[in-house]
DNA sequence: ATAAAAGGGATCAAATTGGTCCTAAAGGTG
DNA sequence: CACCTTTAGGACCAATTTGATCCCTTTTAT
């Protein structure tokens, strides 16, 4: 239950590779795909996805590629996951108030509270922080 | 991300309804199934594999049906959960001990954490209290 | 102009989800 | 015993989601 999807390991390898090149380096989808171990095609539809939501900035044409929009310290891994995963929801009953007849149904809070929980730590984890791991 | 299935959320209303009976009182799935207003056939489903797990006890024939195996104070959320939609799992990462090439990923912690929590959360929470729950 | 890149849409196969159906097995009752 | 009731278990199936691929367009540097 609650696994991450394969875009959701993708995403994350590809964008940890971006944080991990000189500040600046501009990187192609290629290179990115190459290094990260994923499928081009499928990445580049992930990087999309990251420059609409502001956490790359990209560029095309010769010299073109993708750099980060922000610092890598700046970016949370809750906004990656979220870029392609949609948001972070136990349950549907989450996004109405009503998800029972009337009311809240008896899990509710439950959800919520699983919800909030785990916002809050993948908002606590950067993406400059994984960069640097010393593991892998 | 991380969203409950349906198979989830009928499993957890299955066993709400039969918390909810007087202590001993056999339940049929077709009477279970139309309480929490859950497709029968599915239901059947799931709660074979309550019983196979040993959260109910069910008999077959005239006068049989399904009750708790234990006290709803002694069942919770996370097992009713896990019955039906396999473990916690935030990432396949945390099944093995290597993820990526050797070691663990740089993930690896995070979605430990993530596992941890949620589970500390579910145990946290009996079928009973559910029952009682006045919400809804 | 031309080549090099990303953008975006259409498409597609495989896996998962959500569910049905049918037969078998087990347990009561006359 | 015969018969009815109820769960067990397997086969099956449609819809949705996942995991991609392909092709054409747009942008940009040279």
């Amino acid at each position: 239950m609650m696994e991450l999807t394969r875009k959701g390991e993708y995403a994350i390898r590809g964008i940890i590779y971006l944080a991990q090149q000189p500040p600046g380096r501009v990187s192609l989808i290629s290179e990115i795909a190459a290094a990260a171990e994923v499928p081009q095609t499928f990445l580049a539809k992930i990087f999309q996805s990251f420059a609409k939501l502001g956490l790359v900035t990209s560029s095309r044409g010769t010299g073109g590629g993708f750099v980060l929009a922000r610092p890598a310290s700046a970016i949370t891994l809750r906004e990656v996951v979220e870029a392609v995963e949609g948001p972070i929801l136990p349950n549907r009953c989450l996004l109405g108030s009503a998800c029972d007849r009337g009311g809240p149904c008896r899990v509710h809070a439950v959800w919520k509270q699983v919800q909030t929980e785990v916002v809050h730590i993948l908002d606590g984890v950067t993406i400059d922080t994984l960069a640097r791991n010393p593991e892998s």
